[in-house]
RNA sequence: GCCCCCGUAGCUCAGCAGGAUAGAGCGACGGAUUCCUAAUCCGUAGGUCACGUGUUCGAAUCACGUCGGGGGUACCA
């Protein structure tokens, strides 16, 4: 038993004893109290329905907390408290077993099946093939890859996927602009000016040449910009792989064309949601939540990206997928609506699509900001951010906020070994476990599984019991929300527990009881440490920092 | 003009499926090391939750409005 289900044991009590009432049963919630004395869970069902049951929140309450089983496994006391919380305190014995299970299994404790495998389809990054992932991307290759393993963890068949944007006539500017380099001529309207093109116009020319004895490039800027788009795209894999994500797929834009994209146009047209105007081809957009009709075929007759998208997302859905997880850059919040309509518009089921908004990173250097331009191709791309503040701070900083704000990314304080980065302070508490372990001492003390775990009953043992217990609940709402960040929060906590119990509390000591306890309660600390940090890509150091 | 995000302690932010005295980190100030890493710990100070109105038994949390900050608004993707 490495998923604690105690928490669906109390539900279930307290639906049960919620029946005869007007209550619903998904209105019965768990929460963790905001403060550590209130207990370990609480339930505010007695104040929210109040209404239905015609007591006063703190008289219903108490009736609930009278009849609630005193025998409940784990449960050492319901309390009424507040307005009328009910609030449950777990016993030292629940807890005390849960370490022994944590240790002996820490990849389990968290796991859950709750997904059901669900089959989730995450899709971010897909930056355009046309130079270095920047910050933005950076952010969302954290977030989304972390939330792929969260909800692996908890039960779904979750996948990641990169939308390689090489349908459209950005290919071809990419190729009329890398042709300039390399005749050096004045770089073409809307081409990308970003230096980085330079080296790339190099690449081709010495790959051309050995490859084709020739100095015939390609006369196509398409078929040219996509040997540098896949140079590119192969540049961009390599800096996601050093950043520890990787992808279940790669999924071309191009693969659907003409099929796919045309497909869409007649599925619209079939429906009578297109007209023709000034030579071009409209979507009703407007009836269906956006604010103005779309164009999706110019009059120069190419398709614009609600065109693919929208192929690409219908190709989501009879892959199977039943939800459509998409990160977005915050220069396309503006495609959002526009696609949320055609996919009404085609029909598909209205929980399918899940865009979500990466906000805008602003960095900062020595207390000033970090101003970027993709187009100019000028500012911090991913690979520069790792060689200088290295994997595991910018992983952890880009999960630290909230998807939707404005995040605020302090390289020198990402750069700092102290106590002022938040990463290090996690990678510390999980250090000072490894060496205690590496003690003489530990050694010598045999049969940890046997270890009576009775005499972990101070105030700080307790505590730092409490905290682990919290990670599956911490991995639930995070799927709930979709919303990586609590997870910082949550390491954060769980070591400083570890570190007050440390700093109060020798581990390795003559007493040969004691002693094996502790080892057992540093191991599986260790352990959601080490299963944390994993869900976050950031680094367990094994070796004294 | 329209759309999105944000406005909570000096700074960076949690909290927002409405509910318990509004929390944390950093910074400031004052302490702690015979012993498993002081990259640690303990204590103190610090808040009209931008403002207004409304909904509610109850609002930091919901609605509307105002002010302020940031970003986006192509017959490019």
């Amino acid at each position: 038993m490495a998923d604690s289900s105690i928490e669906k044991d109390i539900v279930s009590k307290l639906v049960e004893l919620c029946r005869g009432y007007d209550i619903e049963d998904s209105s019965v919630i768990l929460e963790i109290p905001k403060i550590r004395e209130y207990g370990e869970l609480s339930c505010n069902i007695a104040l929210t329905s109040a209404r239905a049951t015609g007591m006063k929140p703190v008289e219903f309450a108490e009736r609930l907390a009278e009849q609630f089983p005193t025998s409940i496994d784990g449960v050492e006391e319901v309390t009424v408290a507040g307005p009328g919380f009910l609030n449950f305190r777990l016993s030292p014995e629940y807890l005390q077993r849960l370490m022994k299970n944590i240790a002996a299994d820490p990849e389990h404790f968290g796991s859950s099946d709750e997904g059901q495998g669900e089959r989730w389809l995450f899709e971010f990054v897909s930056a355009n093939p046309t130079g270095p992932l920047n910050v933005v991307s950076a952010r969302a290759a954290s977030v989304g890859d972390t939330l792929v393993r969260v909800f692996k963890k908890r039960g779904y068949d979750a996948q990641s996927e990169y939308y390689v944007n090489d349908g459209g006539n950005q290919i071809r500017l990419l190729g009329a602009s890398v042709r300039a380099r390399i005749e050096n001529v004045e770089i073409p309207e809307g081409g990308y000016h970003g230096e980085y093109l330079l080296e790339y116009a190099e690449r081709f020319v010495q790959y051309w040449e050995q490859s084709h004895s020739s100095t015939n490039y390609p006369d196509d800027d398409g078929v040219l910009g996509r040997y540098i788009a896949d140079m590119i795209l192969g540049e961009q894999e390599k800096t996601l792989e050093g950043f520890k994500v990787k992808f279940d797929l790669w999924f071309r834009e191009s693969s659907l064309y003409d099929e796919a994209v045309k497909g869409v146009i007649s599925k619209l047209r079939q429906r009578n949601q297109v007209y023709s105007q000034d030579g071009a081809l409209y979507f009703k957009a407007s009836e269906f939540g956006d604010g103005e009709d779309r164009v999706i075929e110019t009059s120069k007759g190419a398709y614009t990206y609600v065109v693919p998208d929208s192929a690409y997302h219908l190709n989501k859905y009879d892959r199977g997928f039943q939800r459509a997880v998409n990160l977005l850059g915050p220069d396309h919040h503006g495609h959002i609506r526009s696609l949320t309509a055609a996919l009404r518009a085609l029909e598909m089921p209205e929980d399918f699509f899940r865009p979500i908004l990466v906000q805008q990173v602003n960095l900062k250097r020595g207390g000033e900001e970090i101003r970027m331009s993709k187009r100019a191709g000028v500012g911090i791309t991913l690979d520069e951010l790792i060689e200088e503040v290295g994997v595991d701070a910018a992983r952890y900083f880009f999960l630290m906020r909230k998807v939707s704000s404005h995040l605020d990314f302090d390289m020198d304080l990402a750069r700092k070994h102290t106590d002022e980065n938040p990463v290090y302070y996690v990678q510390y508490a999980y250090a000072r476990i490894r060496s205690i372990l590496r003690q003489p001492g530990a050694e010598k003390v045999p049969h940890l599984r046997d270890a009576d775990l009775d005499c972990l009953n101070t105030p700080e043992e307790l505590d730092l019991m409490k905290s682990m217990a919290r990670f599956p609940w911490t991995l639930a709402s995070i799927v709930r929300s979709v919303e990586p960040h609590p997870l910082t929060n949550f390491l954060t906590d769980l070591a400083r527990s570890f570190h007050v119990f440390y700093s109060r509390h020798r581990v390795i000591s003559d007493d040969v009881g004691t002693t094996s306890a502790r080892l057992v309660l540093c191991i599986a600390v260790a352990g959601v440490l080490m299963e944390g940090m994993e869900l976050m890509g950031v680094t367990a150091p094994v070796e004294p920092m």
